[in-house]
DNA sequence: TTAAACCCCGCAAAAACACGCAAAAAAAAA
DNA sequence: TTTTTTTTTGCGTGTTTTTGCGGGGTTTAA
């Protein structure tokens, strides 16, 4: 058999079930482990499949959401670094959605072992890009316009999560009207996730400072980390600096 | 013999067979290897083959690279739209992951009203275009293989639907060994499904027909329509003719 | 921890290839 | 027809590609 047949034969497995077995390869195509293994190396290095322990994988789910243009995409991945350092091996993570947590889900570092719970399945389908991490993804109503999932169902699950730290993005802080948001459901989600963590983490770009939205969904004293793509010395962020909130 | 009628019949090899292997044309035109090669690359040099390590391919051999992204997307695109007909307005609808299921998810009448409960992220986010669609996500585990969401929360949640309609891909289907997976937790979750709902409709392009994998997923007799790209009168479908099954 | 599965690396044999050369064949010219 | 020229072919030689295998390391799961 031509070696191209071979690669080919390959790619239609992958295309066919989303992953492949070297050792399945093994008994189809009649060749040794190595070849394939050598077949998966190069198809691997044209990007035509993912290559696994074990086997490979499409690409084709890999690949959807990642040339979306996203708003100061800079200034979101500063924040999202930034925050990435508050996250330590064997750490449950609770995350929110946003494009700020999904740029923070694709700077993880690769060999970080943690536990993800999130309301978004973008963060989820970024995060399971990673090998050591466990993935939760809650479930429930799935909102058109945040593109979380919400609800009482939601609700119900973060009763039962203790998490070590939790992350979310914001609609708008201020000194003294804290955190706020327009949708009222949301808001109760962001609440109740607030309440299902130890420490919490507000990812903010920093032209959403000093603004207010119409609904409260906590003050600033029951916030641990601020953190904005701007220096945490700078005097823009003198307002903010109370006892319990740390800048980053 | 002339050389033309040589680049003939070599010609006629590879269209009949779509390659040829340089080893059988040098015992089938009694020709030294040399000669041969020196065919091949004047043949390909003229674009009538391409020239490949130990032969020659058709230049109408598309090979299943060029079009990895979109691999068999018009098949699954066909299986869809025939999928899309079991849904009427008001339906409770349980769908899994996969590429078809997303290919449906985007082929959807804009105008339907019904109430769709899915484990993957992925057709979630497509179903959230629709204004009139309820979309719930059902939480859990995160599956990075299968892109879905699955372990024993999830088959918990499953417990509590009743839905009208269950759309499922699968890896392998067989006249007599039904529906099988190779995954145990998405066997599991498949499994789930099915009881989970009143009506099933397995979602499977052509190919994956008379396949078997390695865990039992259901018999065919659970299933209530088999959905394949190919026309429904087609011989090929012969062995999937019972009494209970619809195939579409 | 161990056992099994998987992976990586380098080697060596076999297969495929490339190139020059000269004989053979074909074509062209005398 | 004979001679010359051109083309084609096969062979020898050396190179590259492919492949399987052994050894040894790593990962995974019990």
């Amino acid at each position: 058999m031509l070696k191209k047949e071979r690669h080919d034969l390959i790619m239609r497995q992958i295309n066919l079930h989303n992953r492949v077995l070297t050792s399945d390869l093994v008994s189809l195509l009649n060749v040794s482990e190595d070849t394939i293994r050598r077949d998966l190396q190069e198809l691997s290095e044209s990007k035509r499949l993912i290559k696994v322990h074990g086997g490979a994988l499409s690409t084709s789910y890999q690949s959807s959401f990642d040339d979306v243009h996203v708003y100061a995409r800079d200034a979101k991945r500063c924040i999202a670094k930034k925050a990435i350092g508050l996250i330590k091996d064997g750490m449950v993570i609770l995350t929110g959605g946003g494009t700020t947590l999904i740029e923070l889900a694709k700077l993880l570092p690769p060999q970080l072992t943690a536990t993800f719970f999130t309301v978004s399945p973008y963060v989820a389908i970024e995060l399971a890009k990673y090998e050591k991490l466990e993935v939760i993804l809650i479930g429930g109503l799935f909102s058109k316009n945040s593109q979380v999932t919400y609800g009482s169902h939601v609700i119900n699950q973060l009763s039962e999560i203790n998490a070590d730290l939790c992350l979310i993005g914001t609609s708008a802080v201020h000194p003294t009207n804290g955190l706020t948001d327009t949708d009222w459901e949301i808001n109760q989600l962001k609440k109740k996730m607030l309440s299902s963590s130890k420490r919490a983490a507000i990812l903010c770009i920093s032209e959403k400072l000093n603004t207010t939205q119409r609904l409260k969904v906590a003050s600033l004293e029951n916030i641990n980390y601020l953190i904005t793509e701007i220096d945490a010395a700078c005097t823009e962020l003198n307002d903010y600096r109370i006892k319990t909130l740390k800048i980053l």
